[in-house]
DNA sequence: CCGGCATAAATGGTCAACACTAAATAGGGT
DNA sequence: ACCCTATTTAGTGTTGACCATTTATGCCGG
């Protein structure tokens, strides 16, 4: 009885390094070697190569055949494309995802966004955020759909921890509970409408 | 002067299966086993490795840990959603590419039209059409965006191909010019709609 | 004949060493 | 001093071998 899941070395240098680079750790453009970060994990540089190919093809970081691989930069474009395509795709996820709702997965995105509102550092709110957005979509039941948007929150929360660096201050999201409150009444179009809206606020 | 791209052999490895999943040489929950594919390639297990990494990160592949790599199956739920996805994102950036297109994008474009009309089997219809479905959206420039909707067309296009394996018939799309048409008149409003009647009759 | 167990083969993940390329450094001519 | 070229250095991409785990095979008792 013992099924982990993720043994996979490179999985777990993904992980790390997506927050590294969410946090800002690494900063844009900081070139990703290979065998450095193999020492620091204590491996050999293939599996680091598998998990910077991974990074590269959800967006974190660009790479040059044989120049190596960077983290990647922050253009202005990027971040309105990665807005645009959230606001594509999160009312469609939303929208299968409300009908569908049992009270459990109800409470689950009200425990959430509790918890949003309760952070008290830039950080733990930037996770709680991202968390109930999850909560609010993953009872559509589309993976592939989740997983792109999930990607594209990663890609946004690294702007947002960056422009907010030093501004943020504590306060309970009201689009969050409006957002709630809709759902509650099952009222698709109220919910999407205002989480269109608070899609367009940030950034 | 030999700049070859794609020195990598992990991308024509990837190149090539992601044609063989499409035509349906590979076929669905299809084990990929590593060395195998390496022999027919002659190379060793690692680069087939990072292929399929990417294979599965495009949804492609589907993968197991320790337990091997496998061609995703059909779901209809999947279908649907690759459906669902397209419909919501290839509106955003045909409206973004409809105002910059300059004459010369719009040109090619038709071309695009011309070659998917004049198609006279099926596998060469679904690469003409694919590139007439890219023609008209990549004047965006958005290029996460872009490549989104690129592997999204790919996974249509391999239930495309297996579903019409056999009666395909030679015919003009009016619905392809019929968003030429509206291309043409800077009509975004009525491409995008007649842009989405045509998604969703696929399938 | 069947099911379960032990053993063998196959396959996946990792590693250390190699080949080759791009960048860094040093040298030499003007 | 400067620019151009040679040589060293660092880093990427690939290989073949290695170990661990899974899957297939064969054996045994029932």
């Amino acid at each position: 009885m013992k099924t982990e899941p993720n043994i996979m070395i490179s999985d777990q240098i993904q992980q790390a390094l997506t927050d590294q680079i969410i946090r800002g750790q690494l900063q844009p453009d900081e070139k990703l070697r290979q065998d450095h970060i193999a020492k620091t994990f204590n491996t050999s540089h293939v599996p680091v190569r598998e998990a910077l190919l991974r990074l590269e093809a959800r967006g974190l970081a660009v790479s040059i055949p044989r120049r190596g691989v960077r983290v990647a930069p922050f253009h202005p474009e990027g971040i309105l494309e990665v807005k645009a395509m959230r606001l594509a795709l999160e009312p469609v996820a939303l929208r299968h995802a409300i009908p569908k709702m049992t009270p459990n997965d109800l409470n689950k995105a009200k425990k959430a966004q509790r918890a949003c509102d309760d952070a008290t550092d830039l950080i733990s709110w930037e996770k709680t955020n991202r968390q109930f957005h999850s909560a609010i979509l993953v009872t559509c039941a589309m993976p592939r759909l989740l997983l792109a948007i999930y990607d594209l929150q990663i890609l946004s929360a690294r702007h947002l921890l960056e422009t907010w660096r030093s501004t943020w201050e504590e306060r309970t999201d009201r689009d969050h509970t409006a957002i709630i409150n809709a759902i509650m009444r099952k009222d698709s179009d109220a919910a999407v409408s205002v989480l269109k809206k608070h899609l367009q606020r940030l950034g």
